[in-house]
DNA sequence: GCCGTTTTCGGCCCGACTGTTTTCAGTCG
């Protein structure tokens, strides 16, 4: 049972809970433990067979204790068990719907058996829900809409998506008459692998027609609500976009407050609130007083709790605010720190350009090196090399390295773990790369202990340098594949092996959490983006970004090294 | 149910918008 697992399992007991009217305060105890259950980086099953303390994880005492104990032994527990006894399934379903929340819920079912959203959507279409309290004919048209919402987008969007569509909105706002500052907020400005949707802040006067601009822009397929200082649209890629006007005075407070993330702001309001201060979007005031104690800047809503500014890439109450509180936060990579990138394909397989041509590209980012990374022959479709085609590129390289100024390009390439863990290609024809990136590309439902020992082996028989995307997932298509990172670490790290992230927007692999997992198990990662056509050079920054959510620094880095120390760091 | 910079009981983050309501409940973020 994954951690994921058992924090998926607390959260249906808050759904549940909630639908039946438990008292708020229980359920919101069951839904903080969800959310650190789902944090916690330790295995909690292994941590229940060693008889560890669970009081560890925030938010878990006595009766969570309990629960997971439960959970672990049985896959569910009598909380839970009494729970659904009372909520069919199929109630908890209509959460889903934008305007649902657990009250409604609960009254549909209560007042006509409502048990789906099929249902649901029947009697809203039967003009049988306008009769009940607190309902008309204007919520039964929202509902159907929310319906056909939720059927069509599903939830989350890829960062990318949401990253593009904040920059093209803020763009299109920031020359509008009246708008003095404006940023992204939200998990875009967090940098998380998916967005729920894109919360843009602006600083202006209360008359300024920003408003009209953001509801009336092309992009916007319906307008959800708005008023004078809040708007909500929908936007035509199926994500929802909202829009806060407030005053410069108020503008940090409310950066800091939609910026989140949610279990963030709430550690940071419990601080103020011990302090015998109020941190609000608008301002941070005494309680007593009603005096003012800042708002204008991010920078002082943190210093009225006794905090240095946090990088909003930490802002998870993940150990961020006890960090900070000592001063231990990290200084987070750059963009900048980057002096190279070190997987990418070209024409001798999938990619689009040739050698040359991405090293020409690599060099307008101002790169020192980077390392060309063709697939080997396993990968057919892509018309992976073999041991000859291999050695022919790694001359052409050569050549393209006597002809080109001003960077280095290192010989590599993106060799197959196959499924017994030996490597696609012979080692005579690796030991020509100057890097060896190992990935898997098939057999991805082996069983977790296969699929380790696949992974160990090959990384630790062979003249392995970098771990490619280690997960193997791709972002809302595919769910990683069943591997013990933790087993995979303490070998790479035996084996002077760095994990990869893969900037690719799809990939993000290693993600944040395990990343992190990766640089305190002692390892370093490569930031790589992959690319197969030259301008996917620039997908670094979802790389870099996505380093920042693990703490990296620039030492944890390999490619932010300097071409020599990177060479001696690879050398095993 | 959890927790402790007013500590073992009594709190628990805060405000905007909508749709239904003559003063507010529900939802959302």
């Amino acid at each position: 049972m994954t951690n994921n697992q058992i924090a998926a399992l607390f959260e249906e007991m808050a759904d549940l809970l909630e639908i039946v009217g438990e008292n708020p305060f229980r359920v919101r105890s069951f839904r903080n433990a969800a959310r650190s259950i789902a944090d916690w980086t330790r295995s909690i099953e292994e941590m229940v067979e060693e008889e560890a303390d669970l009081t560890e994880i925030p938010g878990v005492g006595k009766g969570g204790v309990e629960r997971i104990r439960e959970i672990v032994a049985s896959g569910t527990c009598e909380t839970l068990d009494e729970a659904r006894a009372k909520v069919p399934v199929g109630v908890r379903e209509l959460l889903r719907i934008e305007g649902v929340g657990p009250k409604k819920a609960a009254l549909f079912h209560k007042e006509l058996g409502i048990e789906s959203i099929d249902a649901l959507e029947a009697a809203a279409k039967a003009g049988k829900l306008r009769d009940l309290a607190g309902m008309g004919e204007k919520s039964e048209e929202k509902l159907l809409r929310a319906i056909a919402n939720a059927r069509k987008g599903e939830g989350r969007f890829l960062l990318s998506v949401g990253m593009e569509q904040a920059e093209r909105l803020v763009e299109a706002l920031r020359g509008v008459e009246g708008v003095r500052r404006i940023e992204p907020a939200g998990s875009v400005r967090r940098w998380r692998d998916t967005v729920g949707d894109i919360d843009i802040i602006v600083a202006g006067d209360a008359n300024s027609p920003v408003m009209d601009a953001f509801t009336g822009h092309e992009d916007v397929a319906e307008v959800i609500a708005r008023g004078p200082t809040k708007s909500s649209v929908r936007l035509r890629s199926g994500l929802q976009a909202d829009l806060r006007l407030v005053e410069e005075a108020s503008f940090g407070a409310a950066l800091a407050y939609f910026t989140g993330s949610k279990a963030h702001n709430i550690a940071i309001r419990e601080r103020a609130h011990a302090r015998g201060l109020k941190v609000s979007e608008y301002a941070v005031e005494e309680v007593e007083s009603g005096r003012r104690a800042g708002g204008a800047k991010e920078e002082e809503i943190f210093a009225s709790v006794g905090l240095p500014w946090i990088p909003p890439e930490l802002r998870e109450n993940r150990g961020e605010i006890e960090a900070a509180e000592a001063k231990k936060l990290p200084r987070l990579i750059d963009l900048d720190d980057i002096r190279g990138d070190l997987q990418m394909h070209t024409k001798a397989s999938d990619g689009r350009n040739t050698i040359e041509e991405m090293a020409e590209k690599a060099k307008t980012l101002g790169y020192e090196y980077i390392l060309i990374t063709d697939h080997s022959k396993a990968v057919r479709v892509a018309k992976g090399l073999d041991e000859e085609r291999l050695l022919d590129h790694c001359r052409a390289i050569d050549r393209a390295n006597d002809r080109l100024d001003g960077i280095r390009i290192l010989k590599g390439v993106e060799v197959d773990i196959l499924p017994d863990g030996s490597l696609d290609l012979r080692d005579d024809a690796l030991a020509a790369c100057d890097v060896v990136v190992a990935s898997v590309h098939f057999r991805f439902s082996m069983p977790e202990e296969e699929m380790t020992d696949r992974i160990a082996r090959a990384i630790s028989g062979h003249r392995v340098h970098i771990l490619g995307h280690p997960t193997g997932r791709l972002i809302l298509q595919r769910e990683p594949y069943a591997v013990d990172l933790a087993r995979i670490f303490a070998v790479a790290r035996d084996s002077g092996v760095a994990m990869e992230i893969n900037a690719h927007p799809e990939r993000l692999d290693l993600r944040d959490v395990d990343a992190r997992a990766a640089k305190e198990a002692g390892l370093r990662l490569a930031i790589s983006t992959d690319a197969h056509a030259r301008e996917q050079l620039d997908l670094m920054r979802f790389g870099v970004h996505t380093a920042r959510r693990a703490w990296l620094e620039k030492k944890d880095v390999l490619n932010a090294m300097p071409f020599d120390a990177f060479r001696k760091a690879l050398r095993k």
